[in-house]
DNA sequence: TTGTAAGCGTTATCAC
DNA sequence: GTGATAACGCTTACAA
């Protein structure tokens, strides 16, 4: 009963090893009769493979590698659920590494590679300037998720995020709709984060089509993906005196410490200052206020990627870049002006 | 130089195989000059172990499993990650698995262990029961974590929890104190979470020493550790008429539902009901109000829940219960009547 | 459709 | 001190 083994439900079955080993991992060219009594014959030794012999055989460890870039992001904590709840589905382990905002993901990655031998990687978050540097040491298949790397040229990676640019204009543009005309932003850090870049760039597009004066040094602050850091942004941004009437914060949990700053400041929400978020976190429709912001596809992007990355590790498919949709919520922390 | 195996080594430095393997495993019975020869061909042939060799030998895999019951409870994410910091800093990898609050932790983790062969375990959260039925087919040694596991008869059974019931009890004392007699409690499912049931001990012992009414049938609602729940349970909690100036979730994620359900049904938090909530997640901090909470010394359960599993693994240390302290935070979202 | 047998890279038990 | 060599449990040619 205890550690049985192929060599046991081969003798109980009447059947060879290969045979049940056919039987185990699905593959074609077995009878049914052999495939009942052999699937019967695992129910009754309570059968389970052993991972070390089969990764021995098979020269890798059929794990999925996760690096997570970023630890008080929420939102890349629902999207490691996801990948977790999909990956659960097949044969593979998930290796989950958590690694600061500001390190380097590629070069974790690389040394994670040779240490746990992944058939594959997931890698949530990244920078640009890391992946041109390092990336070409990785050579198993890679998807980036939540940051586009159509621009980057290897051939074993892939992407699946959200328009990220095009998303934090429509929120802007949302804003500058309701009356707003003088805007704070707490953004991400233009140089460690592509995510951080991009969505200041959307700022920056939907200023500039709605001719609103946007000053850098003083109506921006870019900072972690944190509660904490989203407070400190905002009270940084009340010191320089614009007045704001609109702030958007990139990520929804900086706009949980803005709000939080901005009540410490008298002021309230949407009363006197709209906020705008990103992300759509679940908890922000328990908030009071509700969280306006701009929802990312978490779930699609989660199972896109999953599938993506096995399809280039088992059907050794192409690797492709994606964008998933993301929409626009305008709920109770913004108002007209 | 890619893939060096011990047979390379024993060519390279001119020994045998057995004589690579004591010296790569610090054994005795090797002479000076053989150790300093074998260690000069690893270095120049890059030699890097074959793990999965290793542990087939070995029939163990080098890891450590963390069985975590529940996704929705922010308090666990919080917990894995203090976790996946400590572990990080040994050489052991850390397989995470999640599984349904409701599903039953122990049979799942016999299942893992069968599989990936762990060096030990950690549940976060998990049910008496269970472990009283299933348990004993697990020989490695595990840390029960965020749950009492005094009472349960098993030498290779460890436990770092809070002291849930004196905990709420101090919860609910302190919303009496502040003057509440009605009192609704939001809490988890008495069945299939100790701590849910712990908990809900915790505010009868304290309604018991002040007199209070409590009728558990209108006054209490059990259900999952989610924002959801705890809207949905305060929504049929304002339905029975009890007209409650204070409410307590045995989670923060349920006293944010619960604060939403509040303000959906024309009450602010706290001037017409007082919220208080179990956990101290750092965003109870960011809210408006500010959540009045029980705070876990979440950092300090993993510490010693990582460090009690260690030793017991390494040392054959022998396995030990232990409690880590509460506090009570008073903050906004509770006041006087 | 099925079985036999050769490894995968270690560790450990023997002899020497 | 050291070196053959037999496992560990699995996958996968290659034969049948």
């Amino acid at each position: 009963m205890e550690a049985a083994t192929i060599k046991d439900l081969a003798k109980l079955s009447g059947y060879g090893v290969a045979t049940v080993s056919r039987v185990l991992n699905n593959q074609p060219n077995v009878s049914e009769k052999a495939r009942k009594k052999i699937m019967k014959a695992v129910e009754e030794s309570g059968f389970e493979i052993n991972d070390n012999a089969k990764r021995l055989k098979q020269q890798s460890s059929n794990s999925v590698l996760v690096v997570v870039k970023g630890t008080s992001n929420e939102m890349f904590g629902s999207l490691v659920e996801n990948i977790q709840s999909e990956i659960a589905k097949t044969e593979y382990p998930l290796l989950v590494d958590y690694i600061d905002e500001d390190d380097n993901e590629v070069l974790r990655a690389v040394r994670l590679c040779r240490e746990k031998k992944p058939i594959g990687i997931l890698i949530l978050g990244g920078n640009t300037g890391h992946f041109l540097s390092d990336f070409d040491k990785i050579k198993i298949p890679c998807v980036l998720v939540s940051n586009d790397g159509s621009n980057l040229p290897f051939k074993n990676l892939s992407s699946v995020s959200t328009d990220d640019r095009k998303a934090a204009k429509c929120a802007m543009d949302t804003l500058i709709e309701m009356g707003h005309r003088r805007i704070a932003v707490v953004g991400g850090d233009r140089e460690h984060s592509d995510t951080g870049r991009l969505r200041f760039e959307g700022c920056l597009d939907s200023c500039r089509e709605h001719g609103i004066d946007f000053d850098v040094e003083k109506d921006f602050c870019g900072v972690r993906f944190s509660y904490q850091d989203g407070y400190d942004a905002t009270c940084r941004l009340l010191e320089n005196n614009r007045n704001f009437t609109a702030l958007f914060a990139a990520a929804d949990v900086m706009a949980i410490g803005a709000i939080r700053a901005l009540k410490d400041h008298g002021l309230s929400v949407p009363e006197d200052v709209s906020v705008f978020g990103f992300d759509g976190l679940a908890l922000g429709s328990f908030l009071v206020p509700k969280l306006s912001t701009v929802e990312q596809s978490v779930r699609k992007m989660a199972v896109r990627s999953v599938e993506i990355l096995l399809d280039c590790v088992k059907k050794k498919g192409t690797s492709r870049h994606e964008t998933v949709p993301f929409a626009v919520h305008q709920k109770e922390s913004t108002g007209k002006i």
